[in-house]
DNA sequence: CATTTTTCTGTCCAAATGGTCAAAAAATGT
DNA sequence: ACATTTTTTGACCATTTGGACAGAAAAATG
């Protein structure tokens, strides 16, 4: 076994940083930028390490060497991801102004997919396939994030700040409206006859803001 | 060439039934079953002939006399899936009632997505990598179809019987929120604690037509 | 029953691919 | 400058896999 793979495997016991070098945490990262193209367009079967070494200006085994396997690289890519990906729900604090609150959170969740389609695909092509990487997660850290989310969201619903919705279908539903735009990219383009990507994502603010305020606001009586 | 081949080619240029026997219809039938639940798991580069022939319960030479490769299956597979996927848009009808019309509709999709739900995978993962078999019919049929129908939506809420909404986007929305019970139910079961299936769906009913409603019920003022 | 056509499979092959290995090159320490 | 460790790659290998092929089995046809 390498150096470099030794010291990756580290990562859980040891500190966070590591005793990886400034080089080699470079040359990782450089191969994750790389991998991340290939594995979002390809997916996992479809990519090979040639398109990954390739893509990332150096030879296969030098890939192999910083990762120690193609599959390496890829569960590395998607435990990262994970936590970028769960940091808008965890940011949606109980203290504020219901409403407003989960607006501000589409609108993250939204801006998200605009600026890491590729993440997005990744993550989606992942669970697709039965998510066999991730599936403790979910139900772990991802179900208890939701679940504690969730509450507050009831919490504002019973207090008649917000409609009287089922919270975890709320928040299904928020994933779904935004991650679909950089999931489904082309078939939105498709039909919306290739708008620039910028104002299609502007278009699809306004509409989910205005979407969930008339769904969410609480009904006067 | 195989003659199965030579008659299965003819389909577009001929007769719908074309020129095949029963028994010839019969056997592509049950190879495309059994490629539909690999394909739907694996993908189409992790599904093998070996596995699809398994599957099937035939020899790798007997899948490929009958569709000639492996991207034929799943071409065809693909092919006689969009017209099915489009068909609860298409009823929607300009005659009816606006608001029940729509969620007519949505009721329809979300079916599809609970008895469909290897079709829906399928799906979605073609368009999430790029759809490159599928572009030409989705800027194509797809397209005028939901321009079409995007155009009664319009007209509905300009005559006051709907909210003011975008109609592609509502679409999309749809789409997104019915096909995400079906494609990413790994990751809502496992945030929901695996419900049994079937009441999964009846949830999903009941809160999304709760949530078009709110959302699209005209404003009275 | 003979012949022709269609269906079906065992066997094989070439290409692709994940990964090894030895050794060169570069960096690092002394 | 020398020794040691780390980085980098060309060459190579084993396995997988899509698919070709020849011919057997079965069915249709006369």
């Amino acid at each position: 076994m390498t150096m470099v793979e030794k010291a990756a495997m580290e990562k859980g016991a040891d500190s966070k940083k590591s005793k990886l070098t400034r080089i080699q945490r470079e040359k990782r990262e450089q191969i994750l930028r790389a991998a991340l193209d290939v594995f979002a367009i390809e997916g996992l079967r479809g990519a090979t390490l040639a398109k990954i070494a390739d893509a990332a200006g150096m030879s296969k085994p030098h890939v192999v060497y910083y990762f120690g396997s193609k599959d390496a690289i890829y569960t590395d890519l998607l435990e990262s991801l994970l936590e970028t990906w769960l940091s808008p729900l965890r940011e949606l604090s109980a203290e504020g102004e219901p409403l407003a609150e989960i607006l501000t959170y589409v609108r993250r969740k939204l801006r998200m997919s605009q600026d890491m389609p590729r993440e997005s695909k990744l993550f989606a092509t992942e669970i697709l396939h039965g998510a066999p990487r991730t599936v403790d997660q979910l139900s772990g850290e991802l179900k208890s994030l939701v679940d504690e989310k969730a509450a507050v969201i009831e919490k504002w619903s019973s207090e008649g700040k917000l409609a009287n919705v089922d919270p975890h279908h709320l928040i299904f539903s928020i994933w779904a409206m935004t991650q679909h735009y950089a999931d489904f990219d082309v078939q939105v383009c498709a039909i919306l006859g290739q708008p620039r990507a910028e104002q299609l994502f502007d278009e699809a603010d306004a509409y989910l803001t205005d979407f969930f305020v008339r769904a969410l606001r609480p009904t006067v009586e």
